[in-house]
DNA sequence: TTAATGATGCCAAAACCTGGCACCATTAAG
DNA sequence: CTTAATGGTGCCAGGTTTTGGCATCATTAA
């Protein structure tokens, strides 16, 4: 985890639990005490206002007002977006949903500081259940950015994409396969390719993926991908 | 000084210049050609449109347009919240998706319509599975608009929320509740709330609420919500 | 043709970040 | 008073990231 990111997720944390301690939040971001007593400092430095006390009882605690600058959306539209990624993390982790917090970090920083708080308090009072029975993804979160980089061009140019998968009997293969498709089963991506090898469709899933590498200067034709009627287009109606 | 530092100081001197060449930014930043390079590919992928063109006579120039997004979104941030918003609406129709929508197409405005067109194509691969079995909310989406007004307020400054509720046998009733929480069981909203008069928690189906209102004048004090333990906050957990 | 310029890959050195440790000051509880 | 919990600082070894230099290429105007 990048500094600038921690940091961030200090802030949410901050905003979200109202007061807490060091230890908690070094728990609750995975570092150590001495980094986040180190990033609080930072923090400070950038204009944050963090009440601390020392001593049993004490305690940390931000400021509301310490954040600022201008706005392009509406409060309703970032609570849109702030309820539609929260959903999306509270259902099992989907994969880049730390990069949407990031951005969403960001543009509620562009709300006015006021409303920004009336905001959070009433999301407070949000709960939601579980979506989906809870998978093992613990190593996704990592490779993200890797699949990220390496399936776009793969999608766009449409190039073959060679890997290494570990199929659910933990035996590695090498393959070379025309990505399709990707389908999600929450919380679980599955590449869906063409495998020439085979002549036949094959589903990959995304966790078990690694070392992805786009073939250059190869190519190949779109396939009609014999989906089930329950699968239906990620694609926004309208937008 | 510091990455980020140094790539404002960047913006702002090819603002300022209007335009010059990369030997010049990097005398003036004091760093190294190479740097300066890489600094202007991680602007490109934060959305500022940098014109350059190779050659005696060339040079950058920091096209004015794209200045004016404030908030720095890199592609790989639209492109998540892109994902979660439609994967929400596509989840089964979560109400404010309509909002969030209109939310990104603005963010999305900010990209520059190249890239934008590449996200879009690579969204065209994107499919998903159906997250909830189909329950009927067709009128929830024509409500949010109403639900929201009344809701904010009562959370906001606690005020008792008085509305006629439609039970699973049909019978309608009067409420006067005190509003504790909003609990969403994909894709279906509740409204968790005390009931004074039958001195209980009671939810609430969102889409079996109408005529929802404030009674104004009237405080309460929020109570510890009983949830199972497999209900969690919707607040996103630190990333 | 030539010199200026943007652009990219590679690599070793420099800079920075991290986590553990020792230690201190303050505070509330017993 | 003693004790445990807490925030805060300095220091250092190890690890990670960033940086600058270099070679190289493509493009453009003089």
């Amino acid at each position: 985890m990048n500094t600038r990111l921690r940091q961030d997720a200090i802030v949410r944390y901050l905003r979200r639990t109202g007061a807490t301690t060091v230890a908690d939040l070094a728990q609750e971001v995975g570092a150590s005490r001495r980094t986040i007593l180190r990033d609080l400092n930072s923090l400070r430095d950038e204009g944050f206002v963090i009440h601390s006390e020392p001593g049993r009882g004490g305690g940390l605690q931000l400021d509301p007002q310490s954040v600022q600058t201008t706005t392009r959306l509406s409060v309703a539209e970032v609570f849109a977006l702030l309820i539609s990624v929260a959903s999306m993390r509270a259902a099992g982790g989907l994969p880049f949903s730390d990069l949407a917090d990031q951005g969403l970090a960001k543009i509620e920083k562009a709300l006015p500081p006021e409303k920004l708080r009336d905001l959070r308090r009433f999301l407070d009072c949000l709960y939601v259940g579980q979506l989906a029975p809870q998978v093992d993804i613990s190593d996704l979160g990592e490779m993200d950015a890797d699949l990220l980089a390496a399936f776009e061009p793969a999608f766009l140019k449409q190039l073959r994409l060679q890997f290494s998968y570990c199929d659910a009997k933990g035996v590695v293969t090498q393959r070379d396969v025309e990505p399709q498709a990707m389908l999600i089963l929450p919380p679980v991506w599955y590449l869906v390719a063409w495998d020439p090898a085979r002549q036949d469709f094959r589903h990959f899933r995304m966790d078990r993926i690694s070392a992805p590498e786009c073939v250059e200067g190869t190519s190949f034709r779109r396939r009609h991908v014999p989906f089930k009627s329950d699968v239906r287009p990620l694609q926004p109606a309208s937008a």
